[in-house]
RNA sequence: UGGGGCGUAGCCAAGCGGUAAGGCAGCGGUUUUUGGUACCGCCAUGCGCAGGUUCGAAUCCUGCCGCCCCAA
């Protein structure tokens, strides 16, 4: 059994390795290279900055494959680029366009990871005889008593598990994430004793097609007359000013409202028929009971009837919550909250863990407060 | 045009003789593989305008301008 726990010699062992052009994704080629293994770098082009964002000369995609195949000719391991512009516009942009569309704040890297990295590169790696396919998230594959179950990255502050809540036990078995037991700081540790070229590349932290954090502009540029103007509305419905489209706002957001108040004021609701954006004072977001669709359950046992204790995360960056979970109809759940969460918006995730593991997640469709007892 | 009140940054607003609080908005930053939240920082040489009193005024006095209210 080698370190991927795969019963043959590392040499024997051919993992394909997901490779971004970034620090990550470059050491996890890199120690795995440094292993024996057999090696094989794959690098997605999955959109022309050019076009997305409607400027040329802005290619920073080319950037990063240029810097995947730097890394992995410093490793002398195979690379290729992958054209998956088409796949990654068909399974991740559209849906991030027509989700702004209904008032929802979309999460397109898990769309892009469930549809793209472990759906398609997965079978690809699979056509190319690989044993696994390895990539640099910070998550951890802890081979349990009834298969591979997903973990937190021992790193808690780099934990991506949020990120990765759709993958599949099928999937599982096939993926390895050899930065999950590190920390960020020694990545770029053995990034700099590797040698490897990228080690002190930023982190990326936008969505990877919008540069700059416009994402309006790609909602746009994708549904032309996207953004309607309309009213600012409070919880009493009054009208108090106007805004450029409800696409440029998200629930719990609350700087670019514009609008002077005695306290603060907060998205509190989208509403996309009537193009009206919602705004009231923060206790207005809490939310205890939670509405999400399309489970993706990796529990040993289906989520019982009674309830299920766990921990959430409804927002990436955001401390676990407890509650209950039930099952509901059509693949759907339902989460109890122990206490009110401010900001649960329509779009997001819901990620459930017990310890450190993931038990599984699905997607905001509502959510609201219970009548407080 | 009799009586009363008010005019302080984009909005609200404290100050009432001692050298412009605070909140909201805005801007900048930190954090962050999703616009967000949170946190930190910045933001009126000037208080409707013009004079006067005073060592010193947004604060006192005079005039003017502009709003608002009351004239049953």
């Amino acid at each position: 059994m080698n370190s991927l726990g795969i019963a043959k010699p590392a040499a024997e062992t051919r993992v394909v390795v997901a490779m971004s052009g970034g620090v990550d994704s470059s050491v996890t080629a890199a120690l795995l290279a440094e292993e024996g293994y057999d090696v094989v770098g794959i690098t997605l082009q999955l959109y022309d900055h050019g076009a997305a964002v409607g400027r040329k000369g802005a290619c920073c995609a080319g950037q990063d494959i240029h810097d995947a195949r730097s890394v992995a000719d410093r490793l002398g391991i195979p690379h290729y680029v992958l054209d998956y512009e088409s796949r990654f516009s068909a399974s991740v942009m559209e849906e991030f366009a027509d989700s702004y569309l209904k008032g929802e704040t979309p999460i397109p890297c898990i769309r892009c990871n469930q549809r793209v990295k472990f759906r398609d590169l997965l079978g690809t790696a699979r056509d190319l005889g690989a044993d696994a396919l390895a990539t640099g998230h910070y998550v951890q594959r802890v081979e349990g008593l009834a298969g591979p179950e997903l973990h937190r990255s021992v790193d808690a502050d780099k934990d991506q598990s949020y990120f990765l809540f759709t993958t599949t036990a099928e999937q599982l078995a096939f993926l390895r994430f050899p930065l999950g037991g590190l920390t960020k700081e020694r990545t770029r540790d053995h990034a700099a004793r590797l040698g490897v070229p990228v080690a002190d590349k930023p982190e990326s932290q936008d969505i990877c097609f919008v540069p700059s954090g416009r994402y309006a502009g790609v909602v746009e540029k994708l549904r032309p007359g996207a953004a309607e103007p309309g009213d600012i509305v409070d919880l009493e419905g009054r009208v108090l000013g106007r805004h450029d489209g409800i696409i440029r706002y998200t629930v719990g957001q609350r700087r670019g409202i514009g609008i002077a108040a005695p306290e603060p004021l907060y998205v509190v609701a989208l509403d996309a028929d009537k193009h009206h954006v919602v705004v009231g004072p923060q206790s207005a977001l809490a939310r205890d009971q939670v509405h999400l669709r399309d489970i993706n359950w990796l529990g040993d046992a289906p989520i019982a009837e009674a309830g299920e204790r766990v921990q959430v995360r409804l927002r990436s960056i955001q401390p676990l919550t407890d509650a209950v979970l039930y099952p509901a109809a059509a693949g759907g759940a339902m989460l109890m909250l122990d206490r009110p969460v401010l900001g649960v918006a329509p779009g997001q995730a819901g990620v459930f863990y017990r310890g450190t593991r993931v038990l599984g997640g699905g997607w905001i469709a509502a959510a609201e407060r219970r009548l407080a007892a």
